[in-house]
DNA sequence: CCCGCAACTTAGAACAGTTCAG
DNA sequence: CTGAACTGTTCTAAGTTGCGGG
């Protein structure tokens, strides 16, 4: 595979000096780069900017602001305000934005801030500033606001500048030519400054994100391109031609030292290709996954403790879904785990529940540090086992601790090419949609029904995956609402149906009609409150866009007659443009 | 083996845009 | 026409996997 990268595309690293209309603010390369000749000093065209303020030169975030005027008020003279240098100040406008986020009450996110906070002060602001508790943010807050607001409250034609001029910017900086083809770029954007935002109980939240300069770039392109020039007086880290990679530009983020990148979009023949190579992976699993359980169920017996607990993690990773699960360094990130890390704190063996023998209930933080919660009734022999493997330990003790993902993974690759732990979790998603289409689809139904039935399939799979989401604070609201208008729906097709008794002949026929309209609105209605209902604390998203195989849908789409905008929308219709064109209406997974 | 690094997929939150009832 | 509700998009964190070097 060659790869060609044209100089017009990633030139969304070579940043030009312009007066730039700011709303898309600090994400904006433009302004990162406004932001970059200040920080290094190059001096900037003042015949472009000179007019604005100093602070509002200082920081990509104020590029547009005419009235910046930051302060931060401290409490030891109360209600007095301190002016802040330009690098204090801009980290303090991190914090005050996210004033009304529950981040900010946190004690490690005000530790971690704070103390990032001193680095960027004046030895004069450090000795002046002394306590976080004692600065107040509201007025920065009060600012951004108002500022805010104002976007909000924009005319229609200034609102359709910016969506014009963001539509520029997408042209110019979110494409690449990658062996031909012009190719969306995913992530063209470099992210912006920021306070670190981890999920669950991360240690290091509240850090400051630090921006990135030139010098942090490494551009990776073929050699024949002509790669972008970095803003002037500065370098790339590197310009490379690696095309083992697919990746055109990178950088290493100051928080956990690991490696950030800019790939295509899932819409590039890159992606889609490897997506169909991995269903493809998951349709062969399917093929030899009856032998691979034979397997594992004979080696609960195993002499080898080593041997039954890879039996054991493999039957859990294959029956509920579970991710492998690596060891994390401790204090690094929040305390998660998967299939492989779980401790002896994560399980509780019941021999008897709720009338059901041998009832393991788990209860963990996985990915993202959502809950895990099951109980799940599994066989007699696991549950021997599990009580062996659990023995003589504390509950802070690896439950499975002669394995970890990479044995696993070995023997894995032993038992089919290209098997890995996360197959399991792709093949069992897609199979179990596949079979709840063919279970629950009702030809007869009409297309809102199906529809029904379709997410009703689908969130069978979220619910394995364990995909949640908190339910939508206006949950209850909506409900009603909905609620409200099938009642009204219901008096409506009731005077309807009267209209039509007492019609004369010539009208009955299209009182008739009307009525039936009626009814299948009320139908629709209704369908739509179940499906809702059910959704409550589901997110179908992921599962839909990570491991389902799409030409499940499409086929099934073709078979019923559903029109497929109706499962896809836009995006998702061209992420998954590659089946689309390959599925037919038999095809099953 | 173990470890760290690199490259890639998967994930929910936040934000932006669209739709629809009143 | 307006604002609330809903839907779609963007953002970037958090996983998995494989590799290479000691």
């Amino acid at each position: 595979m060659s790869l060609l990268w044209m100089y017009e595309v990633l030139d969304c690293l070579n940043f030009k000096c312009f007066k730039h209309p700011c709303s898309v603010e600090h994400t904006c390369p433009v302004c990162v780069f406004n932001r970059l000749l200040e920080l290094n000093n190059v001096g900037f065209s003042n015949q472009t900017q000179s007019s604005w303020p100093l602070s509002s030169v200082i920081g990509s975030l104020f590029c547009c602001c005419s009235e910046p005027a930051f302060m931060v008020f401290y409490g030891l003279s109360p209600g007095k305000h301190m002016k802040l240098s330009s690098t204090a100040e801009e980290v303090a406008t991190f914090f005050a934005k996210m004033l009304d986020h529950e981040y900010t009450t946190k004690e490690v996110f005000r530790k971690n801030f704070y103390k990032d906070w001193r680095k960027e002060m004046t030895s004069e602001e450090k000795s002046k500033i002394t306590d976080l508790n004692k600065c107040d943010f509201s007025e920065m807050s009060e600012y951004f606001k108002a500022q805010s607001e104002a976007r909000k409250a924009m005319t229609k034609e200034d609102k359709q500048k910016i969506k014009e001029e963001n539509e520029r910017i997408l042209q110019e900086y979110g494409f690449c030519i990658m062996d031909n083809h012009k190719e969306r770029i995913a992530n063209f954007r470099i992210e912006p400054p920021g306070l670190f935002r981890g999920r669950g109980d991360h240690p290091k939240m509240g850090m400051l994100k630090r921006r990135i300069r030139p010098e942090d770039i490494i551009v990776n392109c073929s050699k024949d391109s002509k790669h972008p020039k970095p803003p002037p007086g500065t370098k790339w880290k590197e310009v490379r031609h690696d095309n083992k990679v697919t990746w055109l530009v990178s950088w290493t983020e100051n928080i956990q030292g690991s490696i950030k990148y800019i790939m295509l979009n899932p819409s590039s023949r890159i992606k889609g290709e490897k997506d169909w190579q991995k269903y493809e992976t998951a349709r062969r699993l399917k093929k030899c996954v009856e032998r691979i359980r034979a397997q594992y169920r004979d080696d609960w017996k195993s002499k080898e403790m080593r041997i039954r607990q890879r039996a054991v993690a493999l039957y859990f990773i294959d029956k509920l879904a579970l991710r492998a699960g690596n060891e994390k360094e401790e204090g690094e990130t929040a305390d998660t785990v998967g299939c492989c890390s779980l401790r002896v704190e994560h399980l509780t063996l019941h021999q008897e529940m709720d009338g059901q023998e041998y009832v393991v209930e788990f209860d963990f933080l996985g990915k993202d540090s959502i809950r895990y919660y099951n109980k799940v009734p599994v066989e007699k022999r696991v549950f021997k086992n599990l009580q062996l493997f659990m023995e003589d330990k504390e509950p802070e003790d690896d439950l499975f601790d002669r394995l970890n993902t990479s044995i696993l993974n070995k023997h894995l690759q032993e038992l089919m090419d290209g098997l890995t732990a996360k197959v399991f979790r792709t093949y069992n998603a897609s199979i179990t949609l596949q079979q709840q289409l063919n279970e629950i689809t009702n030809s007869e139904d009409n297309v809102p029904a199906k529809i029904l039935s379709y997410n009703r399939a689908n969130r069978a799979v979220a619910i394995l995956c364990n995909h949640q989401r908190a339910p939508p604070k206006t949950f209850e609201k909506s409900m009603q609402n909905l609620q409200t208008k099938i009642d009204a729906k219901k008096e409506q097709l009731a005077d309807a149906k009267r209209e039509l008794k007492s019609a004369k002949a010539d009208a009955k026929v299209r009182r008739d009609e009307k009525s039936k309209k009626i009814e299948e609105q009320l139908m629709k209605l209704e369908v739509q409150a179940t499906d809702r209902e059910e959704n409550k604390q589901i997110a179908l998203g992921t599962s839909k866009l990570n491991y389902l195989d799409p030409r499940i849908s499409i086929a099934w789409c073709k078979k019923f007659g559903i029109p497929i905008e109706k499962i896809y929308n836009k995006t998702q219709r061209e992420k998954f443009a590659w089946a689309i064109d390959m599925a037919e209406k038999d095809f099953q997974f």
